[in-house]
Formats: C-alpha cells, structure tokens, sequence
DNA sequence: GTATATTGTTGCCAATACAGTAACAAATAG
DNA sequence: CTATTTGTTACTGTATTGGCAACAATATAC
C-alpha cells in the first residue's frame, strides 16, 4: 500500500470514527462503509491507536473509538503515526565509482534538498486537522 | 530504479559531462566514473537526449556530451526527462465503499492537497541548476 | 566502402516486494 | 465460560524491479 493511499484511508477511517463518536465501531463495519479489507483497516488502526489517536477495545461491543477532537489531530500526526519512511528520501546509490568521493558529496546534496523539501510538506501537514477535512469533504 | 536515484544518477552523470565538455563520454566510461551499470546509464542518458539536455552520438569516438550551459538546466529540467509521473500523487483507492460519494470526496481533497505539495517542490526544483550543485559538490 | 564502435532498445531471468486473504493467539466484555 | 474482536503472522499468487546480455541501427574513422 502506498503512503499515499494509507494516508487517504486512514483519514477516511478516522472521518468515520468522528461522526460515530458515540459507540464504538469494529473493523468490518469500517471496512463496510469505506471499502477495502477489515484485516488491512486492523493494519492501519493498530498504528494510529499506537499513537493514541484511536483507542482500541478487543471483546464483545469493542472496536475503535476516536481518542482526540478532531481539530487536535493533524495530517501530520496521521502520516507519522502511519509511515515510518519520510516522503521524501534518497535511495543513496552506492556503486564502485572512481571518485566515490564525489559520489558521496553528490549524495550529500540531495540528502540535503529532500531533507528541506520534507521539512516544508510536514509544515504544510501540521497546518490541516482532522475537523479541516471533514467540513470540507461534507456533502 | 526509484525516482531519487535517478535523479542523482542522472546529476552525477552530468556533472561529470560538465567537466569533460571537449569531448564526447560513451556510457562505459561514465559508468566506471560514477558507478552503476552502463546500459542502465544509456536508458537515462537517452531519455535526457530526447530532452535536448545531452546529445548522443553513435559510433566511433561517440557518447555524450552536455548540450546546454550548466548554468541553464534546473533539477526541474532533469526531473521531467526521465521521470513521467508526479513526485507526489494519490494513488486512487477505489474500494466498494457503502459511502462511494463521501469516498470521492475525500480523494478529490488528497489529489488537491498533493498537486499544491507538486508544485512547491517544482518551484524549488525550478530555482537549483546543475551548476549550483556542481558548485556545491566541489571538493 | 568497410570495419569498428557506440547508442537505443528489447528481452530475459532471478530476486524482491506487494496485495490480499486467511488464520489464530491474546484479550476483553458480559 | 463463551462470544467477539483486536493484533499479528503466515501464506500465496502476482507485479515490479534489477541487472545483464544481446543485437539492430547508426555513425564515424580511415
């Protein structure tokens, strides 16, 4: 699953979750409204109730419940709870180069650039929360 | 081959057909240079080639040579010559979601947020040349 | 004109990663 | 105790990728 697709059905889930506040919902029936697979959904809320966005309840009436408002809970918080890799990374290119030093100084600098670019998406993500997103996805 | 390696592949070989501008490089060469394989390196330097960044020649005494001032080629150039697809895209996911128009919805606001992320990067892509990292990586 | 060198592209094979599902232990509520 | 649900692991088929090798097309040198 790519980053970005975890992203969007993670937001997805958690949307859901906001407008259920009252009971608990279990993976099927999130997978139900949503789409997709219950074991994956489990995949991702495990995540998220890692970093306390959801709370996790096994047993009989369990499922997930939304731990924060949603206007407390970032994009940001959602992607780093979610992906370990950031968005942005260098697959440095280790080869037997001839001037390896080169090589490295050359590595170096898009480490650098992708580093800068990341840093600029996380500021982008800190500014949307959960609550931004489900008014503007409201019918 | 991901999308960073490429891009700092294809920096490394130009940056070195940058210093070697009186004569053409054939990918062998280069290859020993920077490292890496050199058929691999000629599927690179050809998608550059149809960009006019490199022209390529064939036969003897043939290879590479850099077809525009160092100065004149930005990260942006080099980025779009060899990679068709955006940095940052939604992979749509398309699940049959109880809630299909709620799914849309939410989609069409990661696709939004993704393009105005695109663009960001672009314009820093747009504001680096190959000479600024040829500089930059000097020893 | 011929021989030679080089690109540009295709094909192949192994290795790796991924998607989707199923299964099940652990936990929990009633 | 029983039923249910999470959390995790295992499995299986399918794509994707990496690295080469091969070779036709092409251009050059002589």
């Amino acid at each position: 699953m790519s980053a970005s697709t975890k992203l969007s059905t993670s937001v997805k889930a958690l949307s859901l979750l906001a407008t259920h506040s009252e009971q608990a919902l279990n993976s099927a029936a999130i997978a139900a409204q949503i789409g997709g697979n219950a074991s994956k959904l489990r995949r991702l809320l495990s995540l998220l109730s890692k970093q306390n966005i959801v709370a996790a309840r096994k047993g009989k009436e369990g499922g997930f419940v939304l731990q924060k408002k949603p206007d407390t809970i970032t994009l940001q918080d959602i992607y780093c709870a979610i992906e370990d890799q950031k968005a942005f990374h260098l697959d440095v290119h280790t080869g037997s180069a001839e001037d390896e030093q080169q090589n490295i100084r050359t590595n170096n600098f898009f480490i650098d650039l992708f580093s800068e670019i990341q840093v600029e998406i996380e500021t982008k993500m800190k500014e949307i929360t959960l609550q931004d997103i489900i008014e503007k996805t409201k019918s």
